[in-house]
DNA sequence: TCGCCTCTGGGCTGTCAAGCCCAATTTGAG
DNA sequence: CTCAAATTGGGCTTGACAGCCCAGAGGCGA
């Protein structure tokens, strides 16, 4: 993420003026999450974030820039989550099963899917320019994923023969196959067994055999 | 799949209606997948396909039920791919690997993704009713994966611990996952990665230990 | 031959959304 | 206090698209 949250529109911004983008970027996401991008129009979010459609002209002056600010947000939450000390950056098979964990317990899972993937399927074949937006946050999650295995390499936990990046490809793919496929079945089955048997063949390279911790 | 392409739409349909209705389709299932459901109009679609707005109208009254239509052909096509001798059903690891290496190898795929998961990941938000004809279809495709792996057990082939759903659902997540994320990054490797570890984990449920294949 | 199906090539309407403009008021920081 | 920023609440234009209708011209099968 090129720090589209931050990134400065050519305006001044008062506090309160950075307050009231906020507002209508964080109730933009909320609905973009939930209807969509082509489905959420100006009239939706100026209700949603409680401002007159001045406001919005003036804070996102075209659809673009707002769907880009977006992007940013939903990319800067997600990372901050995983990067956060509830899943200790990933140097533990725990964190990845609490991780797994963490997903298949969250209900909008099976509703809306994820929040940067169902994004990212939605406009990335039109001519929004949001492409690079959209790969820089997937290099991203990627890395929090490959670092992790990479410290449980030399943390001695897992094999030096795991190929990191590979595996960071899987459980990343895993769960955004996952999502997509409980969001279409309704059912939250697909993305649980995704998940559980990606970090179980992770777990082949563990080092100590006393937690097989296989099928979870 | 209900049968969508062979749905009779209440028309009587010589076999010259059946060819233009047949061609339309095509054109429709091509444009929706190169440039997505929402960017693809009546215009495009009636010079792509050769024939005047009113034969549009006649074989597809409306958008939902043109895509509907593009949905069910599009699962016909995958599931028989999916079904055909060239995969002999996935009843041997190597049946596996020429999979993937198919998709691998299949340069549209980091270009417009899945042909089928594409197309879901678009729609599913929106108010088009066709959630029941997505859910069949990847049910059905989860099941080629599933069936295969029973029969690898029934072989003698993999472990009876294997849980075959569950490993259905990782190779399916994992394929769509990567058509995703390659799709964003531009790059094969993610799906290439993806899908090696998937099927690397299916192995190591294999009975006869000679071939590893690990890292193919 | 008759009649239904196929097909043309428009045109028309309603709808909806994005982007833009304005005049006037309120608020907050220096 | 003063000025710029923030805000209101409209209205307006433009464009796009889906759905629909029509009059007329073939074409193929029963």
């Amino acid at each position: 993420m090129t720090t589209t949250t931050t990134a400065p529109p050519p305006h001044k911004l008062t506090s309160k003026g950075q307050a009231t983008r906020a507002r209508i970027l964080e109730q933009a996401a909320e609905l973009i999450y939930t209807k969509g991008v082509h489905a959420t129009n100006n009239e939706q979010l100026r209700r949603a974030a409680g401002v007159s459609g001045s406001q919005l002209n003036h804070y996102f002056p075209t659809k673009e820039s707002l769907v880009l600010a977006v992007i940013g947000w939903q990319a800067e939450r997600v990372l901050t989550l995983h990067r956060s000390e509830r899943f200790t950056r990933f140097d533990s098979f725990d964190a990845f099963r609490a991780w797994a964990d963490f997903y298949v317990s969250y209900e909008r899972a099976y509703q809306e899917g994820c929040t940067l993937g169902s994004l990212a399927s939605e406009i990335i074949k039109t001519d929004l320019d949001v492409h690079d937006e959209l790969a820089s946050s997937f290099d991203q999650w990627r890395s929090v994923f490959r670092d992790g295995i990479e410290r449980m390499q030399r943390l001695g936990r897992l094999s030096a023969e795991a190929d990191p990046t590979q595996l960071a490809n899987l459980l990343l793919a895993a769960f955004q196959g996952g999502m997509l496929l409980s969001q279409v079945a309704r059912d939250i089955t697909p993305l649980k067994d995704a998940l559980q048997t990606a970090i179980d063949h992770v777990q082949t390279f563990a080092t100590s055999p006393d937690t097989d911790g296989r099928g979870a």
